[in-house]
DNA sequence: GTCTATACATGGATAGAC
DNA sequence: GTCTATCCATGTATAGAC
């Protein structure tokens, strides 16, 4: 027996990634849970607490999944094809989807923040993790600031999923661009102690921290 | 005299920016361009065109403020300082937001696609034209896929704008850490012919085309 | 805990007077 | 072109029976 609180989240997350945020309604989302209107306020209050709470829980039912692959990750190369993976995987009915719909809803309503906020947050941890262990063995380690990094990295992707929305085939050359510049990245890792120093001084010259 | 249609408009972007996508009813537009609700239906003949259409003008007004400036940058570093400006003047109010939330709405209906893919190819129209002239004189030009880059370029920064909506510090950071790494393309720029060699042959044995 | 019924607000859209 | 009035659907939320 299922309780009637997690069919409603289901709901919920269901509703957000098909329909958006316009269409998540108490109405709509019970009928995708299959259970009564009402119980919307008798569990969660009001619609917004039922959204928050899904968020929550949706981040981190999804993240666990991933959670494994994301340690076993040791070059630029995978952290990319990983994210492709969770490109392809998550949209449509994943969420990152979700999380998109609550991020544009947060810009105009504070009861979403801390929530979308929360979630960020732990895809952020990990995607940080990620970056820590990549960036160690790396001799220009120092030149990253790896927390802004994954900030970035994070919600760089989410605008590119929401661009994929509107066209798939842009997104995918966008996606392709930032695949050869990463090999920049690498090769720059593999540079001589030459060229290595060569860079690290121009780049003192150029006011880097 | 302005023209009613001039009036909606405004009232949507307004509304659009202020209130997001899930307050720009027919209702609360007209109040805020000040003329009767009945006009929007008259005018557009539904909330939707009046969006889409606001979209379109709205784009277009925005991007003619930054145009000029747009062809005057001629270095990495000056893309990036547009882009900060571009972030603190279009926030809250500007067009990114607004086509942030049209973005989100146009993932689960369809109807706001074309709209929305016009303004987005508008600015990717934009940031092209600076990254084609900017890699024009690179050696290695031939590295990157101007129009790819351009589309993750701005996709991306749409998602920091609305990270940035419910995590200023953060965003901040991300933005920060972006920038550093942004010197490393100037560097790699700069490298001598030897060092340039290497990496040239590094890369083509990493399978770059 | 769950259901029915209901109150009440908001929103899309149209008809018809001016 | 613009306004008033109105219809009807949808949405939030609560009361009360079971």
């Amino acid at each position: 027996m299922v309780a009637t609180r997690d069919l409603l989240i289901d709901g919920a997350l269901r509703v957000l990634a098909e329909q958006g945020l316009t269409g998540a309604s108490a109405r709509v989302i019970a009928s995708a849970a299959g259970v009564n209107q009402a119980l919307v306020f008798y569990h969660f209050g009001s619609v917004d607490e039922l959204l928050t709470e899904a968020c929550r829980r949706g981040t981190e039912q999804r993240l666990a999944l991933y959670r494994e692959r994301f340690t076993t990750v040791s070059t630029f190369a995978q952290l990319l094809a990983l994210g492709r993976d969770l490109h392809a995987t998550e949209r449509a009915e994943g969420n990152v989807t979700v999380l998109a719909q609550m991020l544009a809803g947060a810009q105009t309503d504070p009861r979403l923040v801390p929530a979308v906020a929360e979630g960020l947050n732990l895809w952020f941890g990990e995607i940080e993790g990620v970056l820590r262990r990549l960036t160690a063995t790396m001799p220009l380690a120092d030149l990253f600031d790896v927390p802004g990094l994954a900030r970035a990295v994070a919600s760089a992707f989410i605008g590119l999923e929401l661009y994929e929305g509107v066209d798939a085939v842009g997104a995918a050359r966008a996606l392709d661009a930032l695949e050869q510049l990463s090999v920049l990245v690498e090769v720059v890792d593999g540079l001589g102690p030459v060229a290595r120093r060569a860079l690290r001084s121009k780049i003192r010259r150029a006011g880097a921290p």
